[in-house]
DNA sequence: CCGCAAAGTTGTCATTGACAACATTGGGGC
DNA sequence: GCCCCAATGTTGTCAATGACAACTTTGCGG
């Protein structure tokens, strides 16, 4: 009874994903996530043949959750395109800084180098999810002269520079002043994306209605 | 004399260069420099205490060669504020791709975590630089009333994330449709820049001249 | 009820970062 | 001109780690 752990697997998991939150992904270690669970140094191997198998099934993990996540956010916008959209990278930032492991095993080097099917499959879900996204705000007026993959490639790229620049507690002191005066982290996200989105759209209304009208008015020409 | 190397320490941060370039930070090891070099395993210590100090030594070298790669480029720019800062965004992107490995010392977790103090001064002077360029190119008419720490947060970001985006051979497949076509790496950041900075400028010509009336027009309110 | 496969254990090896103790060399002070 | 010593490099060692091999325990299904 005490000698087959039971559910080891999934225990590994969420004690890397706690690893990783806390201290990155660089300190995480196998034999170190053994003794926590309190089991033998080669006990993970019986469920993830390395290191890099583990981080895989994390990110992997974490990348249907993203879809999950980003999804939802949108389904709960209005039905704006524009408004939708400005939804979904709101919420992207948002899962960065939430499940922080999940984001950081996804964006991680040498998981992309080790990729399986699923996770492949999982990277491409996501990649037309925001594609189809990006394709109907243009539709509906944004930036309609642009080429998609551009357009897309500048929302990703901000959102997710964003992001780095949020959880990092890089860039020391001086780089980058978050948080400062009367700013909370929410407000500063959905002003960078109001950037993305708007940057003529009127600063006064920026609440949940702020975008009613997105669509006719604004960035377009 | 061949007993004393004669210059390893600055052999060591070239051959580290050369590694973090081909295959990433993560698989750099002293001890394989050291053979690469031909000198022994215990010898980078005499130069360097640690791996920390190592990686702290070329992101400093790199954050200053940063800085003159884009005050270059921004005195190479037209002298329209907003011209400039875009020859800067165009500059940054550009760095991380011709110089990997000081970019990936400069915003490693681990670099940032040891910072010494020349690291952090030089940090210091990176944020003022592209701070007070922003704000020029506000003063100058663009985005003008959006506070300028947003305005410098939502460039670095789209910047860093595309260079991210760039540079990482990650996100497999499918992710980001780079190169495509007919579309050369300077085009795209052409584009990406663009977006972050005038949105409504003419397509047509987005050449040397593209931005020529830059601050009169587009982005404004 | 028992055998076998899943799951866990102990043991070992090569690699690595870190440190200590020792060796070599060349340049500056005398 | 010589010698000392500080800078620089070397050998040796240790603990931690990932990876692997060989063995053990357990409980489930035929």
């Amino acid at each position: 009874m005490s000698y087959h752990h039971g559910n080891l697997r999934q225990k590994l998991l969420e004690r890397a994903a706690h690893v990783i939150a806390e201290q990155g992904i660089e300190s995480l270690s196998l034999r170190a996530l053994a003794r926590d669970l309190g089991v033998s140094h080669a006990a993970p191997t019986r469920h993830f043949a390395d290191k890099a198998a583990l981080l895989r099934a994390l990110a992997t993990e974490g990348s249907d959750r993203f879809i999950d996540y980003i999804m939802t956010a949108a389904d709960e916008a209005k039905d704006d395109p524009l408004e939708r959209y400005a939804a979904m990278g709101k919420a992207y930032i948002r899962f960065s800084l939430t499940y922080p492991a999940y984001y950081r095993a996804i964006n991680h080097p040498e998981v992309a180098a080790h990729a399986d099917r699923k996770l492949n499959e999982s990277a491409e879900r996501r990649h037309d999810m925001i594609f189809e996204a990006a394709r109907a705000a243009q539709a509906a007026g944004w930036l309609s002269d642009e080429r998609t993959e551009d357009v897309m490639m500048f929302s990703i790229a901000t959102v997710r520079g964003a992001a780095a620049s949020l959880s990092d507690p890089l860039h020391g002191p001086g780089e980058m002043n978050l948080e400062d005066e009367d700013s909370t982290t929410d407000e500063l996200i959905e002003r960078i994306v109001r950037l993305i989105i708007d940057p003529a759209a009127p600063q006064k209304s920026r609440g949940r209605n702020a975008q009613k009208n997105a669509g006719t008015k604004g960035r377009n020409r």
